[in-house]
DNA sequence: AATCGTTTTTAGGCAAGACTAAAAATATAT
DNA sequence: ATATATTTTTAGTCTTGCCTAAAAACGATT
């Protein structure tokens, strides 16, 4: 049996090292779950033991192919949450992140796989985060940012790397939404801001924002 | 904050004792989680201290308004899943208790009354238990066990009072489901076994079956 | 009302998961 | 290359929720 705990430590473990394959320090895992270094290093050999990460002493930890499909199947169930919450239960996206960090726990094979069907198979979350299938494995977003737009051009927004509550509520204030088609008018040197227009509107939006936004073409 | 133990011991306590009202023994209580009676005397001096019960020493234990309102809600919740579970997750009614035993203890009122919107404010679950409305209260079933039912007269099975897994299978397997409209036929006298009649079949109950079943008119 | 059996509580301990403070290993800088 | 700063681990504690074994209270019977 595999904790509540134990899975909130592999899904950090498996989002710091890249699904796990590069080692991360303790005091990064520390420092991303609000916890000491101490409690990490406890949990990271337990986690050793029941082979579920590598570790050795000094070096950082990363994950066994066991630990990294059970980190998989934890973000496969909280994306799939996160869609139920948008989609059916009318949460708004900057709502669903506390909800959804306990429903991930909840343990039940067939639960997972009918919300799976359910939603209709779903591919990406309402971030755009990509959902890993049964087996862990997931097509990556092809996306690139916005500021790698060439002027003039538009696109589809995809993904936003940060989904910080702040962030979220200022794509809402904003009229942004994922699926939103973009258009760069134009770059401006001196601040690195651009402005862009939607469907609706025109509008400034700084370098730092920009940043965070992700365009399919 | 309520733990999710603490809030088993207060489903159990409500169960037992008429919503509360009535002391329970902590046996009672150990022998209906499968747990010591030492750990229930822990437990349940924790719930008095947090204003949750009220227990005196070998006395038993009853729920304050607070800690009624508590289980109500985690009752709702248990409730609510199952229905969600059974009627859009394709569960069937012998599959749901260990699921919704874990959905029961999310934490988000938006979650439960979205939740409650989305299924349309039901007024019971899957095995015609009554589920209770945000203030903690529900309308108890009207029904009447099969036995109480005179010879040639019909009604529809609205409650099955034992929801174990074992009696669920044996309904399953033998078509009977909540909704049906049934009559009885015939009772035996020699064993107390009734003959029932469906929709779909002419069925012989025994006794046992027969004081699980409730009708409504 | 004294005794016997049952129920309930107390006392003391254990595992999980967290913490603090101190020690050990590693990394950096002169 | 050695001293210093930083990172990481160890050692020892705490809380929650459970356990066992022993003591205390209850209640039924004579």
């Amino acid at each position: 049996m595999v904790t509540r705990s134990e899975e909130n430590y592999l899904k950090t473990i498996y989002h710091l090292g890249k699904q796990g394959t590069i080692a991360v320090s303790t005091n990064a895992i520390a420092e991303k779950m609000e916890t000491k270094a101490s409690s990490v290093t406890d949990m990271v050999k337990k986690l050793a033991e029941k082979n579920l990460a590598n570790y050795i002493k000094y070096q950082g930890v990363t994950l066994t192919n066991e630990g990294r499909l059970a980190a998989a199947l934890v973000i496969r169930k909280h994306r799939l949450w996160e869609l139920f919450l948008v989609e059916k239960l009318n949460f708004s996206w900057d709502e669903v992140h506390e909800v959804a960090e306990q429903l991930e726990h909840i343990k039940s094979l067939k639960l997972v796989n009918e919300l799976d069907a359910f939603l209709g198979y779903p591919t990406h979350d309402p971030h755009g985060d990509p959902i890993p299938d049964k087996d862990g494995n997931y097509s990556p977003i092809k996306s690139i940012n916005i500021l790698d737009l060439d002027t003039g051009k538009e696109g589809i927004l995809a993904f936003v790397k940060d989904s910080s509550d702040i962030f979220l509520k200022y794509l809402n204030k904003n009229n942004l939404a994922l699926g939103d088609t973009i258009k760069v008018l134009d770059f401006e040197p001196f601040d690195n801001s651009l402005t862009i227009e939607t469907k609706t509107q025109k509008m400034i939006i700084s370098n730092e924002v920009a940043q965070n936004l992700y365009i399919s073409l």
